[in-house]
DNA sequence: CCCTGGCGATGACTTAAGTCGTGGAGCGGG
DNA sequence: CCCGCTCCACGACTTAAGTCATCGCCAGGG
């Protein structure tokens, strides 16, 4: 794939002519990434941005437990570490690969002064940046408001919208992760996982086949995510 | 008080001439708060810029159990509900004043073409927006991984680095918030905040005497925050 | 001066969350 | 084809979190 063309796709660059385009994609270093290997860890200064030209990153919170948070996970197109670079202050999380993964590495000078000289580049970080707080604000809202079970119901319809297939049994798709992987994404260990899909089983809401989900009753899953606590007051 | 020296201590605006300053706060529309009188709600629609002047604003979610919390408290100087503007969506967020506050409200418009025609500005923002979203990555990180106890004790050594007093008996600050609002600040209820304190006053780590907190031990207090789990794996 | 409302303290209780251990299914490599 | 690894499935258990009800203090308003 042409560095170029991953670039177009991200919407910092999505504004800029081929000709800077292509200038730009001469400063990249492109680095492969098999799955599991760690880009860079919380606490790591930064010496550029990297952008996803293939495969997928997780940026996640790790206990000294062991548990660990996923705060999102970046696809091609879009980009990592550009915090750091902003407020010059260490990587706010850490971030691995998890599937075989090709970056750019973009160093931090060319990025910040195209970002300098390009108010359209820095409207759209700006758009990015406020995006993605937007999205931590929700992912807060629900660790600290909302039930494991209702955490996962949502997790689950996501799923069933972006990639379902309506059947006649229901709305079918592939489960891409472990239980351990849910887990780390809504906030809680793979046990409650399994626990609470079993129990979604048992109401007939989901059914489970080897590594696929079939939404049976989508109103009753939603049903979940409405909250099934009162208000008191 | 005036605007005008309100806005230059904005980040945001702090880099602009003293003539443009003017010119801003020209656009600038003066809104006092009464304490508890809501600002807006989330999902309602922006129509610009607010700038605290004087009191303090809490942005917080609630769960329709009638539960807070609470994501960021803005003092004079610093801007609320910024992120519509610039991504067209609505508040994220609800906003209340938390004491009698006065506010500047920036037209949409004006603030916008500010920062499209400076860049300091427009990388202030995103600078502000990169240190927002480095909080909000700590904050899932505590929801997520840590427990009750480890957040208050956090919560009280941030009081005591912030406003501490050093006496002969400790560190002594005054506790401005009910139980309650420390709960929403930390993701907890009234009563657990109030149990876990107990507990810290029973191991003598804090002392508490009316509405002040004196800490005692603030190398224990600090062991509390380090974490009390032992990593497995 | 008393009434009242808000808040803190606290014990008893319920429930969600998390931990642990075992067993078993599925899969890929030797 | 079997071995070993990883992951899932429970069930039993522990513990943190949250709920509830009560009491008592205290400050402010009538």
């Amino acid at each position: 794939m042409d560095p170029v063309d991953t670039l177009r796709r991200v919407p910092f660059f999505a504004v800029l002519p081929p000709e800077e385009l292509e200038a730009l994609a001469t400063h990249c270093v492109v680095r492969h990434l098999a799955r599991d290997e760690i880009l860079f860890a919380e606490g790591d200064a930064s010496q550029g941005l990297y952008v996803v030209q293939d495969g997928a990153v997780k940026l996640f919170k790790m206990a000294d437990t062991g548990r660990e948070q996923v705060l999102v996970i970046e696809r091609a197109g879009s980009t990592v570490g550009e915090l750091p670079l902003f407020d010059g202050g260490a990587f706010p999380a850490s971030a691995t690969a998890i599937e075989d993964s090709t970056l750019l590495f973009l160093p931090k000078r060319e990025f910040l002064d195209l970002c300098r000289y390009n108010s359209e580049v820095a409207f759209a970080v700006i758009r990015t940046l406020a995006w993605r707080f937007r999205y931590m604000t929700s992912l807060v809202e629900e660790l600290s408001l909302k039930e494991v079970s209702h955490r996962l119901a949502r997790f689950l319809r996501e799923r069933a919208l972006e990639s379902g297939v309506r059947t006649k049994r229901g709305i079918e798709f592939p489960l891409e992760e472990t239980n351990q992987e849910i887990g780390a994404k809504i906030g809680t260990v793979r046990d409650l996982v399994s626990r609470n899909l079993r129990r979604f089983v048992d109401r007939r809401i989901i059914r489970l086949e080897r590594r696929k989900v079939i939404v049976l009753d989508m109103a009753e899953l939603e049903a979940q995510i409405a909250g099934t606590k009162r208000a008191s007051n």
